[in-house]
DNA sequence: TGTACATCAGTGAACGCGCGTTCACTGATGTAC
DNA sequence: TGTACATCAGTGAACGCGCGTTCACTGATGTAC
């Protein structure tokens, strides 16, 4: 049950999550391989199915690892925000997730495409808050704080939830860049928008401007031949 | 210049995007080769390069082809949105083009994602419409319509975008699942939210209820060990 | 405390595989005279 | 119209490669007596 440090490798199964993540952030998911992480490591490949099944299995356990580290750093984010924001707390921390959730995907994209790239089959059940709980408890707060009004409550989580994924895809995807990496800028845009989806208050709160960013794909481009 | 078709095989090109479209929704990028999509064709695997520079080159055609068939499904519904409802043309082909944004990414996952997965280089410049500006149009229309406030049309574009690519991702990422794969009921229950946070015309429309849908990534699960 | 044994995390060789790409070639088509 | 030649879309064999996974094994650790 508690865990042994130093039988042979130690920690093999957490060091082989970890040399995955890297490398999956060098050479992006289509270039893993079960191999390379296992060298990365310093152990031999077969030591891998000690404790992973498969190599879809192995991107498993980073998936999960990848929406733990999320869910950190929007508490974290979070919390930072309602310090420095008393006066309305619950609308800080919901805007800080957001930009948190982007702000990570961005960084992480390799590992951001994993996390959705994959069904998953095992839900562990244990005792951390995970990101879609932050979502909604802030979205309650958000009702507390009388900046949602509570009729529109219903069904937040999901217009929520598409918007931030969407930027986010679009962003790591490659269909748009912003012209000097301001992914702040770019989210702040949005938030009056998002406020305004989400019902807030029934009042029309748009304001602030969109920064320049620049389309990037055969979406913004003329075709020739219809297929 | 003018097609020649039976020259050889005929339109190799054609026929090996075709064949890379097929297998990719087959079995996904990931398991997707030149050699199979050849073979498919009834060709040896070297005549491909004598079209393709490599296999990144027809992944980029496979992509433009998405593009292509996205713009063709999205107008199509357009026009018939608006003909089925004179009385709000604009605001009814809006709403058509989000839903068969929407309903391509579901139709057509692997395609979607090779469409957004890759970087572009090369951006033919020619004579159809593009997705992208068939957006531009569409929210140009919602404000000759009155159904948009003109000072609220800027930045618009990326709003929209960023919320019909989301619920697109979520849903083919196997983040979150409709109970009876009613996309059209779960679009539909964000379209009041979609034009609230576009400011149309500062009145609250809020309406219209979420169908049950099932989230499905760790997103919603708790956790035990951070990382 | 000391010994015999069970456990199990690791090794290393091997498997069969399909991959992207190259290269010298062949042979059908198009063109100049 | 007929012939010689250039063009170039295709062939097929070969390359070197790294992959996921298996299997019989070894050897360090933990445990029972």
């Amino acid at each position: 049950m508690e865990k042994r440090n130093q039988y042979h490798h130690g920690n093999l199964e957490q060091a082989l999550i970890e040399a995955a993540v890297s490398l999956i952030a060098q050479h992006g998911v289509a270039g893993f391989s079960l191999r390379e992480a296992a060298a990365h490591v310093g152990v031999s490949p077969s030591a891998a199915y000690r404790h992973f099944s498969s190599k879809e299995d192995l991107l498993n356990a980073v998936a999960l690892d990848g929406f733990q580290r999320l869910a950190l750093q929007m508490e974290h984010a979070m919390a930072e925000a309602r310090t420095l924001n008393p006066e309305c707390p619950a609308l800080a921390a919901f805007q800080a997730l957001g930009l948190a959730y982007v702000t990570f995907a961005v960084n992480n994209p390799p590992h951001f495409q994993v996390m959705f790239g994959i069904p998953f089959q095992e839900k562990p059940e244990t005792d951390r808050t995970s990101p879609y709980q932050l979502l909604q408890t802030a979205l309650d707060d958000l009702v507390g704080e009388k900046v949602l009004a509570v009729e529109n409550r219903s069904g937040a989580e999901l217009y929520a939830w598409s918007v931030v994924h969407g930027l986010a895809g679009l962003l790591i995807g490659g269909a748009i860049r912003t012209i000097d990496g301001d992914i702040t800028g770019i989210f702040n845009s949005l938030v009056p928008r998002i406020l305004a989806g989400l019902g807030s208050a029934g009042k029309n709160i748009l304001r602030g401007s969109v920064p320049p960013f620049i389309v990037d794909t055969p979406l913004a481009m003329k075709f020739t031949t219809p297929s």
